[in-house]
DNA sequence: TCTGGGGTCCTAGGACCC
DNA sequence: TCTGGGGTCCTAGGACCC
């Protein structure tokens, strides 16, 4: 057995569900099973863009992101349903569920995707084979289709996934990366959008396998980090490790709506941030953190768009506060034009205990200087009389920790 | 009657401190 | 009296992903 996972090697698989909503709809209502499906948000309204769309759909040309109508003309007999979160859940938590018992190393990514490293999962039978048992087990038990990826890292995990859909279980080795990524125009990479493909094409790199041999000082100059990173990702180098705990700690909580129409009414858009704030409240409340820091982000009706944001005096998940707050910064900073849309987004948060920890250290520390002040001016005024006092500025504690860089030889996965 | 809503990570410039 | 350079915090925005 040993043979099949070389001592330095990891053992990643990247789970994807196929056409997600989709398929969670299908899985509920077998009727739909073979016909042109979308799920769209508000099929009426301008907000109604595609989500997700089943593989009959896709024949017609239907695309994410697409608005409702332009696909009904491409499909007049598309069947359109609004999204139902609260059923993509569900079925979210039974796919992990079922991935719990192939190991606890679980990195869930989004509803409908997650990494596992079955690096120790000896016992459960060679990489291949525990995909596939996967695949069957979530279509089995859940009736929903999924692609898998099997690969020595999570890069290469995920850019094997992509490649069989539906249903399908992609192996890729590090040393098939020559083959089967570089010959791929740069786009597909995970982490290559449009602005970045056009940078490269700006420097003559056009596939993945450019970007492999791509001159460092270029990429590091048009690209930042990041370009060094996309080039090691091309050269099947990439050493994250699977963190479960990585969908614990979330790092914001937002609301934003695009709204009915264009509204340039104070009035109305006063209410709709009362909206957010309460619904921004709620959420932090309910996952019993407190956020420092606000931001609101104004879409103009010509698409332009702007975030403010400032540092709040204190932690808060109360409504009223971040009311306040988001309307102080509205009102400074809108330029009076018809708004698309609002939103509303606090970050740096902090957990509901830790931050009374923190009010009630600084709280005490004030009380403690206060006293402590107060006392060394009784002593001066005893002394001298009535005297100015220069207090120099407390400064801020620090407190960010810095993740240790994570180094690890990864090899080829084995899996004859 | 183009273009949703939830996020993450990175960069860059100015303020401020030492 | 003038001057340099490093580090951190804060704010704004860009890019990307599902």
């Amino acid at each position: 057995m040993e043979n099949f996972y070389p001592k330095n090697g990891r053992v990643i698989l990247h789970v994807d569900m196929n056409s997600f909503y989709a398929s969670v709809e299908v899985a509920h209502d077998p009727s739909l099973r073979g016909r042109p499906l979308a799920i769209a948000g508000n099929p009426q309204e301008r907000k109604g863009i595609i989500v997700t769309c089943s593989y009959e759909a896709r024949e017609f040309g239907i695309k994410t992101t697409m608005t409702v109508w332009e696909a009904k003309r491409l499909c007049p007999e598309l069947i359109i349903l609004p999204p139902n979160f609260e059923r993509y859940r569900q079925a979210s938590q039974e796919m992990f569920r079922i991935l719990t018992q192939y190991t606890p190393l679980i990195e869930p990514v989004s509803i409908d995707e997650g990494y596992l490293d079955i690096t120790n999962s000896h016992s459960l039978g060679k990489p291949l084979d525990i995909a596939r048992a996967i695949q069957e087990q979530i279509l089995a038990h859940l009736s929903l289709p999924c692609s898998i990826g099997v690969a020595p890292n999570k890069f290469l995990a995920k850019m094997a996934s992509d490649m069989k859909k539906p249903l399908g279980i992609t192996v890729l080795r590090k040393r098939e990366v020559p083959a089967v990524l570089w010959p791929l125009p740069v786009i597909n990479m995970h982490g290559v959008g449009q602005k970045t493909a056009d940078k490269l094409a700006a420097l003559g790199i056009l596939t993945i396998g450019d970007l492999a041999k791509g001159n460092d000082h270029l990429l590091k100059s048009r690209l930042g980090i990041r370009g060094m990173r996309l080039k090691e990702r091309a050269n099947g180098v990439d050493h994250r490790k699977v963190d479960p705990e990585a969908a614990n700690d979330f790092k914001s909580v937002g609301q934003s709506i695009t709204l009915p129409k264009d509204e340039t009414k104070q009035q109305e858009l006063l209410a709709v941030l009362q909206k957010l704030s309460e619904r921004v409240a709620a959420r932090l409340q309910k996952k019993e953190v407190l956020g420092t820091s606000i931001s609101i982000m104004i879409r103009y009706k010509d698409w332009k768009t702007i975030t403010r944001s400032k540092r709040l005096a204190e932690p808060t998940q109360n409504t009223s506060a971040i009311l306040e707050e988001a309307k102080y910064l509205f009102l400074k900073h809108w330029n009076g034009n018809g708004v698309r849309l609002l939103g509303i987004t606090l970050s740096d948060l902090v957990e509901k205990g830790q931050a009374d920890v923190q009010l009630d250290l600084f709280s005490y520390e004030q009380t403690a200087k206060k006293a402590s002040l107060m006392e060394t001016m009784k002593r001066i005024n005893e002394k001298y009389g009535d005297g100015i006092i220069h207090q120099a500025n407390e400064k801020r504690p620090v407190g960010k920790e810095a993740v240790p860089g994570h180094t690890e030889e990864d090899d080829d996965v084995k899996n004859e």
